[in-house]
DNA sequence: GGCTGCTTGTGAAGAGAAGCACAAACGATC
DNA sequence: GATCGTTTGTGCTTCTCTTCACAAGCAGCC
């Protein structure tokens, strides 16, 4: 099992996507050969961490030249297990769900969407593209039929638990989360998490305040 | 200026906004008083790792009761800078960038979305909930009048870099980015990535894969 | 073959984050 | 006002991640 030996460190997990696409930028543009140093610059890294995150993969460079191209693409698809396609459903047919599976990007890198559900009997039966959106309480069918493992839930806060229990119920072992609450999985399924308030907050924090606007809220508040 | 005396880690700061979130429900279900481990399970975190966090406020709990939520909500809007409203634009009407508008959370939250620009002569003029879409070109006056500081980028890939110089010339100060790309930013302006296809890549790591898959794709690109 | 100029791979040091464990401090109760 | 049970705040340890700096190694050229 993958996630008892940690043998590439999360945070180069993190980053070799990123890699990734830069280097299909690169070879879009007929470049076959990469030093770690113009590599970083475009992925915006440090090129030692480049370096040292390529170097888990293996794959071996040529020193005193670069990496190529197109070795390295294979490599960091291989390890991140891009090298099968992975059918993806969306649970929750919202503003950001609807978005979603219009968006053509998925089904190009690798993830395509092979189901959308939906408990509101307004939207079930209705037809996106090829899709028909799917009850939720066929999950468990769908997910079967079409080999889905990844879900996007993308429902309101309420629905959000419940909805990933389902998913992982019907067999999906990764869960993309975009309610705005948290989620817990038992083991042995992966969760990442998207807020984009959260995100806006975050920013806020950096977002350059003048002294003035501080003390005047400190003035206030205290 | 905040960002050359980090008196809160970065880490800490990615997780305020989540336990305010925390807080808020409570407040909202009329809890007064909680206690580290309480908030802790809510938020998903350690208990040690959130009293560290709370620390960095200088907002003292009480012992052996716990921490006042009222007053722990306002320490940490006041620490993110939430007790004012942030402004924002968003660049970029595709489907997300629409999905978006159409999101109600982000006024609630802070941040009202108060201009919504394109290039596209399809779309500008449209109007959206309240909004008329602007003319990227418009964007230094619209900015200055209605005093937005925070943008959110969802152009196409090739259009990310000049939206986002276009919006900092304009007098953005945080750039919240959605193409998938990276994008540069001078120093003192604020800048976070949201990458979709990326998420799902990392997760596509972590996805428990059988060794007969992978000793299959191995003998195929050894 | 040997020299030169790059670039990789990595040991070691430094910085940052996480988690443990416990003393200090508080409210409640008698 | 003293005791008890609870919870905070934090020193310390451990782990992870980052960055530096340099030896090792390769291609190309004379």
């Amino acid at each position: 099992m993958r996630s008892e030996v940690p043998q590439v460190p999360a945070a180069t997990v993190a980053r070799l996507p990123l890699y990734l696409r830069c280097l299909e930028e690169l070879a879009t543009d007929g470049v076959e050969t990469i030093s770690s140093s113009r590599l970083a610059t475009l992925a915006g890294v440090n090129a030692a961490k480049l370096r040292k995150d390529l170097s888990h993969l293996g794959s071996y460079g040529t020193r005193g030249v670069g990496y190529e191209v197109a070795h390295l693409m294979r490599s960091i698809r291989f390890e991140l297990g891009l090298d099968v396609q992975s059918p993806v459903v969306i649970i929750g047919l919202g503003n950001l769900g609807q978005a979603l599976v219009n968006h053509a990007g998925f089904g190009k890198r690798g993830f395509p969407i092979v189901a959308v559900f939906d408990v509101d009997p307004e939207k079930v039966g209705r037809v996106i593209g090829e899709l028909r959106v799917e009850h939720l309480d066929r999950i468990d069918q769908v997910v079967a039929e079409r080999g889905a493992r990844t879900a996007i839930v993308t429902t309101p806060i309420e629905a959000a638990q419940d909805a990933t229990d389902r998913a992982i119920a019907a067999g999906i072992t990764s869960v993309l989360n975009f309610a705005p609450t948290v989620v817990s999985v038992p083991k042995g399924v992966a969760l990442r998490h998207v807020d984009l308030a959260l995100e806006l907050q975050i920013l806020s924090y950096y977002q350059p305040r003048s002294n003035d606007e501080r003390d005047k809220s400190l003035r206030l508040s205290g």
